[in-house]
DNA sequence: GGAAAATTACGTGTTACCACGTATTTCAGA
DNA sequence: TCTGAAATACGTGGTAACACGTAATTTTCC
């Protein structure tokens, strides 16, 4: 690995995305290795050519740039994997501690920005932009929240967040009708949810990604 | 107005894209006389420059795609408008036809499919990708039965999908809590959601892009 | 083995959602 | 002008969700 030029590989599903950075990578210079169009095209760049670092989209075509991620830790893979995405994935902090992920940018914003994360991450300093920091901010609490719930309460959850009533899920799990509404008013103390009718479903069907 | 090399300006609120999208339309040797990168800009560059047509992404900053489409026919600018945009718009198609759109791609499309687009959209054709086409399809059984509602009954569903409860609704529009209730009933009836508690909740949080 | 946490379950009461019917007013189109 | 659709509103009754308290059983962990 040279501390110079680090060798990167891009993979984005959107060809107009995957041009703009491919093309805004060459232009400064960097040491493009390698471009993939979807998930599978990036994992198989990522084994055979060992990039130092491989700028991935989250949302892809075959493997998402999370399960990248994931594969190569298990794999003992040392690329540094930064992802890049439109979204603001709110809960993906506490997951790139867990797997080795490196930055995580925006796709709004600026090129410098990607600029500094490169320089960042190739110095082996994860980056993670201060836009970022800000959502970071709001989601430890989320997630400090969310650990609090027991394994049933967090089972309930997930029931819930596919339209199940009570009543079926108490007939799924076998238990009570009336176990499942102690639940979900624990649940509800737990997560600090605003006192209306139906804001644990609404709460549930908004957050179903975290319970994944 | 030349038949031969149209006049193009572009409009993205992400770099990378409008960077990808400049030079893809750089080095194909189109004639790009501007980009902006948020609604605002887009839309003096129109008015100020009149090109012959306009790539703009839907959801901009200050304005969005459509809101410069409308004003641009208000405004009887003859500017060809292509919307660009990573989302599948379901509803787009119907708006299509009462604005001045004249093509729609999606930006997961190979870049070919932009060049087709441009050629036909200069020669006066509206453009929608087979695939839009096949979206459509699906679509206007949807819409079919998305229109059998009345006015007010889609105001109601929009508030339903923003978590209101029937008295927050009634409130807001001065009418009755009952009324509300009853159109809420009407509605369910029409759309035959199944007979659930949450039913028309979960319907309406599904379904609300669909309501913009 | 014993304490703490989790799971299970019920009682009681309130509120919101939904069904189905009825009825008045408003408003646009034939 | 008249008719029909839409919007407004209420009555009545049923079910689901939620609050708050209590309590037995099981699991987990030191």
């Amino acid at each position: 690995m040279s501390n110079s030029t680090p060798s990167i590989i891009i993979a984005d599903d959107h060809p107009l995305l995957l041009k703009g950075l491919s093309d805004f990578l060459i232009e400064k210079g960097y040491n493009l290795i390698g471009s993939g169009n979807n998930g599978r095209e990036a994992y198989n760049l990522i084994t055979k050519k060992k990039p130092d670092i491989a700028i991935l989209d989250i949302q892809m075509p075959y493997m998402s740039g999370l399960e990248i991620a994931q594969q190569c830790k298990s794999l003992d893979v040392d690329t540094k994997i930064v992802l890049i995405t439109l979204h603001k994935e709110k809960d993906l902090y506490q997951k790139a501690q867990e797997l080795n992920i490196f930055g995580y940018i925006l796709k709004e914003f600026a090129l410098e920005e990607i600029e500094i994360c490169i320089k960042t991450v190739t110095e082996g300093v994860p980056f993670f932009s201060d836009r970022i920091k800000e959502l970071i901010g709001v989601v430890f609490v989320d997630d400090g929240e969310l650990n609090t719930l027991t394994p049933s309460e967090k089972k309930i959850l997930k029931l819930i967040a596919q339209d199940k009533t009570n009543k079926e899920i108490a007939s799924q799990l076998f238990i009570s009708y009336r176990t499942v509404e102690k639940h979900r008013s624990n649940i509800i103390t737990k997560l600090n949810i605003e006192p209306k009718t139906n804001s644990l479903l609404i709460w549930a069907k908004e957050n179903h990604e975290k319970l994944l």
